[in-house]
DNA sequence: TTGATCGGAGACCATTATAGTCTCCGACCC
DNA sequence: GGGTCGGAGACTATAATGGTCTCCGATCAA
């Protein structure tokens, strides 16, 4: 439950990439094209591309056309969150289809919902968390993989 | 983006009525059958009676049959958290495919995956949110509709 | 003891979201 | 002006979701 999708995984992914490139040591500045990170990551080519297209478009890299052409970071990896990513793919944060009720729909359980407020504290909290975070935070070592317990007592189904 | 199914969401209404008509004033130790809940919160009957079966196999409820049969609440409203509930009904929180792993089962990015490390930590808090959070916080006054800032940088909790 | 009322369980279906593909276009740079 | 890049849209297959239908077994009260 409550799981991301794979376009926002690899939005992460081709971020990070860009990040660590655009900042690293060995050829800081360089553009990075889709095909470099399809072929990094094992990530179809053509999705990847839709997925940076949107990235784009909501302005959190800047496209460069033709040959050596590629993306780039639009800000540097601490001023976007993890929060701008996500919603960028994905729309808006709304664990509840009432989240973001425009005028005109409602939800059948209007009048008699008792766990709306609880559940958009829930949901403050899960913003606050991702708008917290950025892709700065996600660049720190951790290169492979290292689990740490999951769930807090140990949860199995 | 990391909404709930509506089938979670029939889960936590019902349970929070339960809860009320169980530990409320008016008829408290009654048990309540589907029809009612389905009736006061516009659910479909049907589905709302496969939710509640699968909650009381899960048995966060008890079933009674026969006229004036129905459900109870199998613990207190305190010892039910909303992770259990919503685990119940959609399986175990995951925010990425590679959360829960079997043996066998790899991801494509896996050898290079920067990012997962970094998500399990995000999967953790909000584990603990909603390991933290039970029926009984759920209960409390709000009942009508009342909506504070949905996304925001300046909610506190 | 029989029938109305309850939950239990499964098959079934329609709609939507997801993940992925294909094709064509326009921008750019040597 | 051709090869390399991104931009954009239509398109498809598959899976998840939300919901329905049907039949069964338990139970209680008349």
């Amino acid at each position: 439950m409550l799981k991301i999708s794979k376009k926002a995984d690899y939005a992460l992914m081709a971020l990070q990439h860009i990040a660590a490139v655009q900042f690293g040591d060995v050829t800081p500045g360089r553009v990075v094209n889709t095909k470099e990170i399809a072929e990094e990551y094992n990530i179809p080519l053509e999705l990847l591309a839709k997925v940076l297209q949107t990235l784009a478009k909501h302005a959190l890299i800047e496209s460069h056309n033709g040959p050596k052409g590629g993306y780039a970071l639009a800000r540097r990896a601490h001023q976007i969150t993890i929060a701008q990513i996500l919603e960028s793919i994905e729309g808006p944060l709304g664990i509840t289809d009432c989240s973001h009720e425009k005028d005109g729909e409602f939800c059948m359980q209007r009048e008699n919902c008792h766990i709306r407020t609880p559940l958009l504290k829930v949901q403050d909290s899960i913003a606050q968390l991702l708008n917290n975070m950025t892709l700065q935070d996600m660049m720190g070592g951790t290169p492979l993989i290292m689990i740490q317990s999951p769930t807090a007592q140990g949860v199995e189904r």
